[in-house]
DNA sequence: AAGAATACTGCAAATGTATGCAAAGTTTTT
DNA sequence: AAAAACTTTGCATACATTTGCAGTATTCTT
């Protein structure tokens, strides 16, 4: 095994995991604890990762290479929730969409005859825009952060005061009835918070992992929500919690 | 067996298990040790791949735009281009680099050591430097043009007003030593001429088959570049009409 | 503070690299 | 068609990198 395809697997691994342990790597790859340690040392040389005693964990740059759907039944999912969506669209919109795969996957979906001015801090979603010629992009610049290839910051906050748009699609990492709606990243929940004075309506598109989960940041509570978008049945008992809250759900 | 076929099974192997160990390879093409590892270097020059110890790794470059390439000749001087720039980088500085393919193709050539500030206003070059852990990247936000993945604008051109970058690589589309530099997009001609007044040199790579061509929108005359890198030699008698306007060729 | 787990150091073996050289093969020139 | 010039190839050599191991030092856990 080269030593480079070693390690392309331990970033791999880093990545899904956020953590690794030498002893158990070794193992799994087959080779020494030191290789696995010197590996380690030297990719933590480039800024790839941070070595810790017994093993290594991501670093917070780390390149995220796995932009796709995460799977199978997380794709059905999805596809699900992006077809109620598609209803909302109308010709001569203005749409907010930030990162996330789910408006990743939505903003893919669109249909090509639409005629939408869009909105976004992410990279991947507006390169996906690519492929809709009638769709406008208004791409928000600031310091890019590669680990969700999405722009934050001041610039991004400053560009976002002139923007009055119809619908903001907010992408989150947990959403919770009493705890509302919330995302790891502290910048980006200011930025979250500011696409939402920027737009009408903002709108959560969630699959249903996402329930009942609580980041670090409060983006804002469930009630100031609009609309919410699952892959579930409205009426599903799992969203019973939601539903008192007044909140249109479909 | 010739050599030219034998490279391009070595690409082909490349592309379906993205590596190559030079015994095995040695064994299964029938040749020495020497010859493998010799057609290795001389791909790796033309940009193909990237030469390891003990084998050779797919180059992201090619996986990444592999078809969308204009050719397996305009790679190969990509690679000799790019490797010249790359001695121009050095730790702490600001660079500001626009779209197109040489740009993007220098992006992924980095040193993954190298400690800089990117400013951008290319999507796929801002996606590029996710693998880059010490490269910070700021991005250029404005009106997105999907045709060059490209932001430009008025948004582009305020936020560029506030850089002060120690280089900046413009992409052209002609270069002529009469002519000057020109590009067919009027707004983005504009654009560049603002990443040049942002920058304390102004860098132009470009392949051959660029030169002596004239595009509709002039960036500035040929006098006012600080440094060109071309594919070809700095003697080329194909250099010779700019080589007297005494702007430093490379 | 003791014991366990992990990390570091130096070393030797294995493997890989660079270079020059001569033979074989190709192309160009005469 | 022969000779000359150039390229490619395989091999031998000396040098460099990578790897696993053993011994020792350090850090963590209880």
């Amino acid at each position: 095994m080269l030593k480079e395809e070693r390690q392309r697997l331990i970033l791999d691994k880093l990545n899904t995991d956020k953590k690794i342990n030498f002893v158990e790597l070794g193992k799994f790859l087959d080779v020494s604890y030191d290789s696995i340690r010197r590996d380690i040392i030297e990719l933590e040389d480039k800024g790839f990762l941070k070595k810790v005693h017994g093993g290594a964990v991501a670093n917070s740059y780390l390149s995220v290479l796995g932009t796709k759907t995460n799977g199978a039944s997380s794709s059905e999912e999805l596809g699900i929730l992006s077809k109620k969506a598609q209803k909302l669209f109308e010709n001569r919109q203005t749409i907010i969409m930030d990162g996330g795969t789910t408006n990743f996957f939505m903003a893919e979906q669109l249909a090509k005859t639409l005629e939408l001015t869009i909105v976004t801090n992410s990279t991947p979603l507006a390169m996906a825009l690519n492929e809709h010629p009638r769709i406008d992009v208004i791409f928000l610049g600031g310091t890019y952060f590669k680990r969700y290839q999405i722009t934050l910051g001041s610039e991004v906050s400053r560009q976002l005061e002139h923007i009055n748009a119809d619908y903001y699609f907010m992408g989150v990492n947990g959403v919770d009835a009493q705890k509302g709606l919330s995302i790891r990243h502290y910048e980006e929940s200011l930025i979250k918070q500011q696409m939402m004075q920027a737009a009408k309506k903002t709108v959560c598109c969630t699959i249903e992992e996402k329930l009942n989960v609580q980041e670090a940041h409060r983006v804002c509570n469930f009630q100031q929500l609009d609309l919410m978008i699952t892959n579930l049945k409205p009426t599903d008992v799992a969203l019973k919690d939601f539903q008192k809250q007044g909140v249109e759900i479909i």
